[in-house]
RNA sequence: GCGGGGGUACCCGAGCGGUCAAAGGGGCACGGCUAAGGACCGUGUGGCUUAGUGCCUUCCUGGGUUCGAAUCCCAGCCCCCGCACCA
């Protein structure tokens, strides 16, 4: 496609803004601070795709913005560099996971620096090197000092043939991703963080936080939170006791069995050398190769199975039989339920399934329940019935005397659970932060104390794919006991990398920082970030734990503050041809394919142009030829005009260049609130429609130089933050001095109400003056003259006379408004609505004269208002098709008004 | 299953109670410019109409609330996304 050469552009401004050093952020400014972050990316072979340059092209426009409004901004950019697919890479091609990163980080800066983005590249940060991951196993100190990180017992998958744990991405269709073989779930003792501590602090935290209100939503859903009755059930020739958690303790006498989750630990002891032993251990091992989604799914069956053990009902004292199903989690509450088929639709049907009774206790009061006939379980409120003493009482009132009753014989307690589980950050993985901890055979788990940190990871390691490579390398594993200076044998898991980016917005603050994770005194400056920006498939796990590890600090008292993100935004996904563009699809639209064809501003633009930021879009080759010829309109506008542009003092001449000066103000003032609230989809199109005005002002007639010169140079401000480059160099031709980058924000001005309309009346009567008419107030003080098509008389008279029969007072309003074109009134208008039914001959206050009597257009002119004595404001009603009419022609000649 | 988000003209997408036959862009058509094409500029782009204009039918489907609904409510259909070892 022929136009600008952009690429020429792109290199210079880049070298000019970096020998100008104006990205550069320092502490201590007597601006104020404003810290713009991007989630920071994981380096991967493939580069930037267009979803992160949508991504950054925000952040950098924000940024940009910022810094022309007079913050200190602080505009970081760092890598995610620890993970599993540079160790997949590792395995496949024989490339070291630390090659694979750096050659990945190395190109993805190379993509971002091309980009134009105004990072402050001197913070750069990488969390795959020991000056930063030492600071991973110092929290982890931390946490561990404190109780909040704790070992035990959780399931992995495992595949047999590789001997070696997958992560769920490995398992594909139950089979793993090198080998096929089906992979098995296997307990493991491995290392979690005590999120749960946080739980009611994470949720109450959301209400202190300006975040998109499905984010917040879905971290509450995920936390889960739950109040309810914990119950415990002594078992029949057992010493054990099996306690349930059930938000509907009313149902407890309507329990007709009891289900463990099948990996529940006391099931085998329960089972050991009875008959039932083999099937449950079958059951089990045909249980734990199901996903969990279809675990729980309504649709999928429910599977079950007979343990032969019963428990006792706590009130009643009968004996309930116990089952284990597929149906019931370990993760949640106890890992055990009570079963009441009659109230609740999965006991219900495993119930039917097995032949199970059920037992109504709570009566529907508009149809009477049958157990035999019921087609699906009862769920709603209802009478207590067949429940002892609780007969009689609403269900509602029973959760709380059933659940007083159990504590006041000692089987029962009200307790909240949570779904958000502990934080298991245990990896059975090379390329990641080791976990500071050694084993001693006689002093047990000791951590590697401060001083000896960072417990570095070895670089001279196989990888075979056979196993964690750490786990058989001898010289790691072995180590000396901090305690007894024994012979131990150090951790060989690494941590998740979600442990990494829990904090790296603390590192940017001081990244070079040696003796600490951060300054304080930088952190307190900046923090906390004011405004964040990333994918929406972030808005649980890595900013639920990126408040945890900010609420655990603040707490430990290393931080004055325990919200990370004041501001998030969260992005919506980029699809090309129906699917999230990746590189497993094939459909990845790189960056440079777009910029040698139209450079990069043109794709900065589009990205933001095109759909608005938060929801997700559809790449389309053809929209970003809109973009790109806009920039070539705009930069034609600059340079063919060069000469009209003049600098120095600009003062309105005429009604055209009062209008010009209307549509700038209100252009600045939407464009500024557009990018604040990121709408930049909408400010792009103002100022598409800004400079088609600008080109229609230099085209049709006589140009006031110095005003259409800060015109322009308004207008390339204005698009400084979404297409830099090229606005760096419109801004010189221009004649802006130093960088527009560094230039200040233009000031939103007052529109200029009376220009505005006056710009709509020429529009109107440019088509043809004749058939227009005046509408005057009576009560001469407050006369307004309002100028509208002849039609509207005939509508006046029809609505008054609707008016009059007081039924139709919406219509009169709706047309009013229509008369007022500039001020929404419908919500003043709506409240008009009561008075005009009352006395409806007010409305026709306004007096319909027809056009004769306005014989002549040029009755408006200077000193109108003197004559009338009154405040005159002109407004036009005028077909909203005329608005695209009116910027093409500004100003018939022949009516000059002031 | 649990949770989140959508369905707007030929297409992509704004709009989210009244100034809405619905921004902006793409595409298409016509006109201008050109030797010609591209690029560029202008106009138009639901239907029927007018000198100006007006009327009718539209925002997934079906109901409802309202003086008034693309916008709010209910039901249905369809699509997309996340779900704890990918980051």
């Amino acid at each position: 496609m022929k136009g600008v050469d952009f690429q020429r552009m792109e290199r210079k401004w880049q070298l000019r803004w970096g020998k100008a050093k104006i990205f550069g952020a320092k502490e201590g400014s007597k601006k104020k601070p404003y810290y713009v972050l991007e989630m920071f990316p994981y380096p991967s072979a493939a580069g930037l795709h267009m979803g992160h340059i949508r991504n950054y092209a925000m952040g950098d426009c924000i940024a940009r913005y910022r810094r022309m409004r007079g913050f200190n901004v602080m505009y970081p950019m760092g890598y995610d560099a620890f993970g599993l697919p540079a160790e997949n890479a590792a395995i496949k091609s024989k490339t070291h996971p630390k090659k694979y990163t750096e050659d990945a980080i190395a190109g993805i800066k190379r993509n971002q620096q091309a980009l134009g983005l105004s990072y402050d590249w001197a913070r750069e940060i990488a969390t795959c090197y020991p000056e930063y991951y030492k600071w991973n196993q110092f929290f982890f100190l931390q946490f561990f000092k404190r109780g909040l990180a704790y070992k035990k017992l959780a399931p992995v998958n495992w595949c047999p043939r590789c001997k070696t744990v997958l992560a769920n991405e490995q398992v594909e269709q139950g089979k793993c991703w090198r080998c096929e073989s089906h992979v098995e779930i296997k307990n493991l003792e491995q290392w979690f963080l005590r999120i749960t501590k946080y739980a009611d602090r994470l949720l109450s935290g959301l209400s202190k936080i300006d975040w998109p209100e499905n984010v917040k939503r879905m971290q509450k859903n995920w936390i889960g939170r739950s109040e309810g009755t914990r119950i415990d059930f002594k078992i029949k020739d057992s010493e054990k006791t099996l306690s349930v958690f059930t938000t509907r303790p009313d149902t407890l006498f309507g329990i007709t069995f009891m289900v463990y989750a099948p990996e529940h630990p006391d099931v085998m002891d329960l089972v050991r050398g009875t008959r039932y032993e083999d099937k449950v251990k079958k059951f089990i091992r045909s249980v734990m190769l199901e996903e969990r989604f279809e675990r729980t799914s309504e649709e999928s069956e429910k599977e079950g199975l007979f343990i032969g053990r019963h428990a006792i009902h706590p009130v009643t004292g009968d004996e309930i039989p116990i089952y284990i199903a597929n149906f019931v989690l370990m993760e949640y509450g106890t890992g055990a339920i009570i079963a009441v088929p009659a109230h609740d639709q999965r006991d219900f049907m495993f119930a039917k399934k097995y032949g199970i009774p059920i037992k109504v206790v709570i009566q529907n009061p508009y149809r009477e329940l049958d157990p035999d006939e019921m087609p699906r379980a009862y769920c709603d409120e209802g009478t207590m019935v067949n429940s002892g003493e609780f007969d009689g009482l609403s269900n509602t009132e029973a959760i709380e005397k059933i659940t007083e009753h159990l504590e006041s014989i000692g089987r029962g307690k009200a307790t909240v659970e949570y779904k958000l589980r502990d934080w298991l950050i245990s990896r059975q993985r090379y390329w990641g932060t080791p976990i500071p901890i050694v084993y001693c055979d006689k002093c047990g788990t000791v951590p590697v104390p401060e001083r000896d940190l960072p417990v570095i990871l070895p670089t001279n390691v196989r990888f075979t794919g056979r196993g964690n490579p750490l786990a058989s390398m001898e010289s790691y594993i072995k180590a000396k006991c901090p305690k007894c200076e024994g012979p131990a044998r150090r951790e060989t898991d690494t941590m998740d990398t979600f442990v990494d980016s829990s904090w790296y917005f603390l590192r940017y603050c001081s990244p070079k920082q040696k003796s600490s994770a951060f300054d304080r005194k930088a952190v307190k400056y900046w923090m906390p970030v004011d405004q964040y920006i990333g994918g929406v498939e972030h808005a649980v796990m890595h900013l639920m734990y990126a408040r945890f590890f900010t609420m655990a600090l603040h707490d430990m008292g290393m931080l004055g503050f325990d919200e990370p993100f004041q501001r998030l935004f969260n992005q919506g996904i980029v699809y090309k041809d129906g699917h999230k563009m990746s590189k497993s699809f094939g459909n990845v639209v790189t960056q440079l394919e777009i910029s040698k064809k139209y450079g990069i501003d043109t794709a900065r633009l589009f990205l933001l142009f095109v759909a608005s930021p938060e929801s997700q879009l559809e790449w389309s080759d053809k929209g970003v030829q809109g973009a790109f010829r806009f920039l070539n309109r705009a930069f034609k506008l600059v340079h063919e005009n060069r000469g009209m542009m003049a600098k120095g003092k600009c003062r309105a001449a005429g009604v055209r260049d009062r209008i010009l000066l209307s549509r700038l103000y209100a252009a600045v003032g939407t464009v500024s609130e557009q990018i604040e609230g990121f709408q930049f989809n909408l400010a792009i199109s103002n100022i598409m429609e800004l400079a088609g005005y600008l080109s229609a002002y230099a085209k049709s007639g006589k140009v006031n130089r110095p005003l259409f010169g800060e015109a322009v140079r308004v207008m390339i401000q204005l698009m400084s933050p979404f297409a830099p480059h090229v606005a760096e160099e419109m801004w010189e031709k221009a004649g802006g001095s130093g960088l527009v980058s560094a230039s200040r924000w233009p000031a939103a001005g007052k529109p200029d109400k009376r220009a505005v309309a006056i710009e709509g009346l020429l529009s109107q009567l440019g088509s043809d003056i004749e058939h227009v008419l005046r509408i005057v107030r009576k009560k001469p003080k407050s006369m307004d003259l309002i100028v509208a098509p002849a039609w509207k008389y005939e509508l006046f008279r029809a609505l008054r006379r609707k008016a009059r029969d007081s039924r139709d007072a919406g219509m009169v309003l709706k047309a009013l408004m229509s008369e007022n074109r500039f001020r929404p009134h419908g919500k003043e208008m709506s409240r008009l609505v009561p008075a005009l039914l009352k006395n409806p001959d007010r409305i026709p206050a306004l007096i319909l004269t027809q056009h004769q009597e306005f014989s002549v257009i040029d009755e408006i002119r200077p000193g109108l208002e003197s004559e009338h004595g009154c405040k005159v404001t002109v407004q036009v009603a005028e077909k909203s098709s005329s608005n695209k009419a009116s910027h093409a022609a500004p100003g018939k000649p022949g009516i000059e008004v002031r």
